[in-house]
DNA sequence: TAGAAACCTGACGTTGACGTCAGAGGTAGC
DNA sequence: GCTACCTCTGACGTCAACGTCAGGTTTCTA
């Protein structure tokens, strides 16, 4: 498929898709005419990104442990960075855990205050 | 307390604090030279900033809604912001629980084939 | 009462993941 | 074969959350 197709297809931009490309973290083939012409599976990889991004994770760090994604094989550094992404993950996961009972707290709080006029004890 | 205290105490940096002072989030009184001083409760402020931070949440949506984590009270417009930032919390959530799958199975697919010696098969 | 250490206000620099624009060539439907 | 849309390669712009440096003042400690 070609670049807007698998834009469309992963809500992301074609600027981002390039973007990938230039760190060598999605490849294509070209055209004659030297267009870009991505596999099925694209999909998946620019998606399997887009997540590692999410997870606050670098490009140089995604381009490390791509490989391994893909071959399923890693080196003992790699491996150690591995794991270490996956703490912060875990990290970030409690972090927001505990900032969701905050906003549920502030939202309870509020809402029964602004519904009963009365405002809530300062913490 | 000064900003030097409040700094090592939160984890955050001198410069950060001041920042958060420009974006109207932390206020401080001022001594007679202009120095900033800090109350106690500063600390938990600058703890609560630093977890809205870490959920992706702007500094102008910040200024939005600590008043009324002050003050208990929303209007209905904030109250539904927070909700909408609160659905953007568990989104991240459970991206992150996802994300965290993907790196386990990687590493336990990686691991295994280190010490077999044998890649995993192409996904 | 030194002098080191902390603090002040600008103000410019940094970084990553793109956005955006220009100018030129490619492609598909009619 | 026309036309509207898609794609190409540079290359500069952006934005947020600070980092960093300069040049000066304040505060603590010996």
């Amino acid at each position: 498929m070609r670049i807007g197709e698998l834009a469309e297809r992963t809500g992301v931009s074609v600027r981002a898709l390039r973007y990938y490309e230039e760190q060598r973290l999605l490849s294509s083939e070209r055209s004659g005419s030297g267009q870009r012409r991505y596999a099925e599976n694209a999909v998946g990889r620019v998606k399997l990104i887009q997540q590692l991004y999410a997870a606050g994770i670098s490009s140089a760090s995604i381009l490390e442990m791509l490989p391994c994604v893909v071959t399923g094989v890693a080196a003992p550094e790699v491996l150690a960075k591995l794991r270490g992404h996956r703490s912060s993950v875990v990290k970030q996961i409690e972090e927001l855990q505990e900032t969701l009972l905050q906003l549920d707290t502030v939202i309870a709080g509020a809402t029964k205050a602004y519904t009963t006029g009365v405002p809530c004890p300062p913490s």
